[in-house]
DNA sequence: GTCTATACTGAGATAGAC
DNA sequence: GTCTATCTCAGTATAGAC
């Protein structure tokens, strides 16, 4: 049962990672649910954190491809032209739609890896060559933006979309039934093509 | 040295918190650099999380009071008419530039606060009257809007905001001089405004 | 190669002496 | 009010059974 052993341990902790969150969640907490030793973890992964570079691996390397994909065919039927933002952003987070119908906690757990920020080193790793390819994308289809407001503007993305994964609005109760994560992801979208469409520059009344 | 104690904890754990992160911070790092023993801060606070809560406390108190004053005089200004959304979002982010300045330690730990998620019942408890106060006025600002693509839009807003408390844009160094978190802020501000106005509904080719 | 048992260090928390 | 000693549970490491 080797095989058997290590996927438990994949699923539970994406499970419980996803639910309480990566640093809440105990190795102990893990291998109970999962019925195998504590040891075991080390053995077939070395570290918590490693457990962790698996499961992102395992789950995010399939969004990744299907970004990639859909920015590949939009750039194929625009010929030469800059994409719109909102191509551009469909491109980007609707892959993720798709992945939180088949595994809602895997998607949670993303955003929390986003949010908390600490585990940098994973994201960059696995997110690197995602952004490679969005960020000069994006860049083309506001070409107006300033250097400095565009970078500010994909940070202030990804504060969103984040958060979004996190969860769901919680001053007021939100229907969350299974499978309308889409919604979520368009009314993201809507938001986002807003903000990248704002003019630039002081246009903002700041007298204080 | 009753206060001195407490006071000395006070600072050096807003300080460790902000830089590394609530989890991270371990209390006997804290009490190492406060030169107090561990008990103290079992004896001051009763806990990590309400020493966690009464840094919130001390210094979120005077951003919300700010807050709150700001979309006083706004509306004042306004008579009985809605705010723009330009107004509501100012109100609500310019003091967080005000504390940056004088605190930058508290605004990355606020940041993490909203951004850990987990630490929820503490958020609740210190942001309950600002955002009784400034969702109805947001509300008011953009009427045409579902509820539920209002909640949603409240929702990217939070997240926005707290990953630009926690940091700057990574794939790219921006320039982090002092003093030019309102400078984030004028960005911010402007996005926000773009993603509120952004036209409501079915606006998004989502073909797939 | 795979898993079990066990021990080590450091975390937060608590009781009780002073 | 403060400090020492101690408790439980976390992540980690390793020796050895199968």
């Amino acid at each position: 049962m080797t095989e058997n052993t290590k996927e438990r341990l994949l699923e539970t902790a994406q499970r419980l990672f996803g639910q309480q969150g990566y640093d809440a969640t105990s190795l102990r907490h893990i291998i109970a649910e999962a019925g195998v030793n504590l040891a075991a973890i080390h053995y077939h992964f070395g570290s918590k954190e490693e457990l962790l570079d698996e499961i992102i691996q395992r789950s995010a390397g399939p969004v990744n491809e299907q970004r990639l994909a859909l920015l590949d065919r939009a750039e194929a039927e625009a010929g030469g032209c800059p994409l719109s933002v909102e191509k551009v952003l469909h491109a980007f987070l609707w892959p993720m739609s798709t992945a939180a119908d088949e595994n809602p906690e895997f998607v949670r757990l993303m955003g929390r890896i986003h949010a908390e920020g600490m585990l940098h080193t994973i994201v960059q790793r696995h997110f690197q060559a995602v952004l490679a390819r969005f960020v000069p994308a994006m860049r083309k289809a506001v070409p107006h933006l300033s250097p400095e407001e565009f970078l500010w503007r994909m940070h202030f993305m990804i504060g969103a979309m984040a958060h979004t994964m996190c969860g769901a609005p919680d001053f007021t109760r939100v229907t969350e039934a299974p499978g309308d994560f889409s919604r979520r992801i368009e009314f993201l979208i809507r938001f986002l093509s807003g903000g990248f469409h704002a003019p630039e520059g002081a246009g903002v009344e700041v007298k204080e």
